[in-house]
DNA sequence: GATGAATGAGCATTCATTCAT
DNA sequence: AATGAATGAATGCTCATTCAT
């Protein structure tokens, strides 16, 4: 019994050892340049074994996904388990979000941008459907947690606003996705310089957009 | 004398040509999995000369998103010679740019996309310079022309904020880049269920946020 | 134990069945004209194959002449065992070295030719250092093995020349190279029409070259 | 009547054209990567034109080679109208050689080069038949001009050989062809260390092998 | 005679995936 | 379970040559 669980936990940690080795790769080079062969090397496994695994490389890349947003869903809940204003809490979710997002760039950009690509790829192919699954459900969790700070943010008055919480949690995401989008266009354009020109930052421009969107005094 | 003109609008029909078989191979199957073989034959033309009006696939490419801003600076530059208040300016003007990208979907999500991906490929490589300049310069004047709006809202008092017109115009950037990701994003995942459950739509979303954005009553 | 030998046997085996295709084809029609594909086909293998065995077509060249040149050296040892005069054994090599040469005419060219190709071509490419480097070593110990050939024909009295070993030995690799280009020119101009005039062929030349050469009785 | 000479002598002027632009280039890239567009840019004449001269760019290699050999010619009928004994007019000859060699290295190079590889390549094209008689007619009087002098040194005493003129020639040849080989390796090899440690040099080599070869006391 | 736009065959190289051992 | 050798489809780009004007 026992030499099942170990074979299990070995199992494991192979998937995690793999997991990590992309991970580093798809920081110093893009999930696209980087090859089946370099994972292999990196995670010390032979390339066959990878398939083992993972029955694609797409499905890799999955499964990638799906760590980062563990990642960020166990912060969220960390968040929300904090006893502070609703609104606090909503600020300090994107603010995490945001945080998160800058530290890993290169790792969040090929999440984002594979995200596109793959359906342009994967023209026919089955995809494992319980990763996706799963990826889905997280965002779904995430998701839900920011609509739980809004609804006790107005319950304890620190949010006013006449928009169902689910809708106003759409708001803000939206908000977020584009900041995400400003981080990873390396390019960051003519808003670099605006922000510049305004002593601001991005964490800053987001407390002046919940100032607003959280405080709707419209009738 | 005519006869120069004339090879000089042979030689812009060409280019047009090429840049219409693109995009329609764009919004049939993405840019990457569109080969240079492909778009000669849609062209009609051979692949060889191909390369005589653009150096690169990466140029042609930039030369594709040029074309679409173009199409964008039109609508922006047509929505703001309109006689209407400052915040009925700026509404018109990111709803066009909503309709735009929903008609286009295919198309701009090949433009977002490569914009992140060739920085991954194009390590080195240098890049048609006056191009990229070009599309830059649009884009600047796209945010400027949402400046502009603001300005106008300001000023005949249909929108008020403490903002700095550049910075309001920032953050509504970045709230029509995230609407944009959500489009673009085959997979609407919940957000779409939240739309439905509450009988809305982007559009309709997007003005609820305007009315809260461009009514600023915090002090 | 037994099987990783095995593995590398089959894995000479490969190399050299490659090499051996490269090198009929070379025959056939030149090394420039030979693509990767066809040396895959004629090796048996894919076209993938290859690039497991040499990282480049220049690489694969670069084998090819090595096994060339030491094809020429175990010759030239063959010739430097033999007990006989200096005199002979440099008339031997000689010898050796341009019936070589004519036998495998074409392969020869062919490894001249791209000697001098490549460096138009590689500009820049790093190139495999150590086959490089190999076939450099060969070169030199060919040298070298002349020059004890004439150390010993000048020890043995057989050779009588005022120069440095290493200085005739290089003067006759001159009239080597030489006699080596009239070979690969296949348009032999007015020089074949001369030595059918005399009766001559080049090994008879050659010996009436060295008869003059090795025997300096000038002060 | 003068029409017509006009005419030719501007056809001609436009062949010089043609043909200087190609030695430049040759000079700075090799042959093989001109290109027919460099060349035309270069010669500022159109692609198309090119063609109107030189039906190949084989054949405008031959016409390039041609002119290289007349320039030569001039320079060994130069040499041969000297008042000087004959062994002197052979190493001027051979001096001059090696001297026209080293200035235009890289020109000489492509001739030669070119030389062994158009046979891959002109697998059954025509080549116009004409230049390459003319250079075969030059490099024979080049021979012959060799030829002369030796005739001239045998009969003034300051040639001591028992070979005929011509073979003494031809072995004269296998010789200057051979340091032009190591003129043309850009890589020296162990030659020029070699030379290097015996203080010699090229030409001084030179002057040691006629020294032997054209007093020659062997009975 | 001159032009230069158009052609299209030709080629090295990469890499995800498979499968015999 | 693990390996890694073998596969082969896929693709961007070059350039000598032609030909309508």
């Amino acid at each position: 019994m026992g030499i099942k669980e170990r074979k299990e936990r070995e199992k494991k940690r192979r998937r995690d050892q793999i997991l990590t080795a992309v991970i580093e790769l798809i920081e110093e080079q893009g999930f696209d340049r980087t090859t089946m062969e370099e994972i292999a090397e990196r995670a010390e496994l032979s390339k066959g074994t990878l398939y083992l695994y993972f029955n694609d490389k797409s499905t890799l890349h999955q499964a990638v996904k799906k760590r980062g947003l563990q990642h960020l869903h166990e912060k969220f809940l960390h968040v929300i388990k904090q006893d502070l204003p609703g609104a606090e809490l909503v600020k300090n979710m994107m603010l995490t979000f945001l945080n998160t997002i800058t530290q890993n760039a290169a790792f969040t950009k090929a999440m984002v941008i594979y995200e596109h690509i793959k359906e342009e790829n994967n023209q026919g192919k089955p995809e494992t459907p319980s990763i996706v699954e799963d990826c889905k459900n997280i965002e779904d969790e995430l998701f839900m947690l920011m609509v739980r700070a809004i609804q006790i943010g107005i319950q304890d008055g620190s949010i006013q606003t006449r928009l169902q919480p689910k809708v106003l949690s759409l708001m803000l995401n939206f908000q977020m996705s584009g900041m995400l989008n400003f981080y990873l266009s390396g390019t960051h354009k003519s808003a670099t310089k605006v922000l510049e020109e305004n002593e601001l930052s991005i964490p800053k421009l987001l407390e002046e957009f919940l100032d607003i969107q959280l405080n709707d005094q419209t009738q």
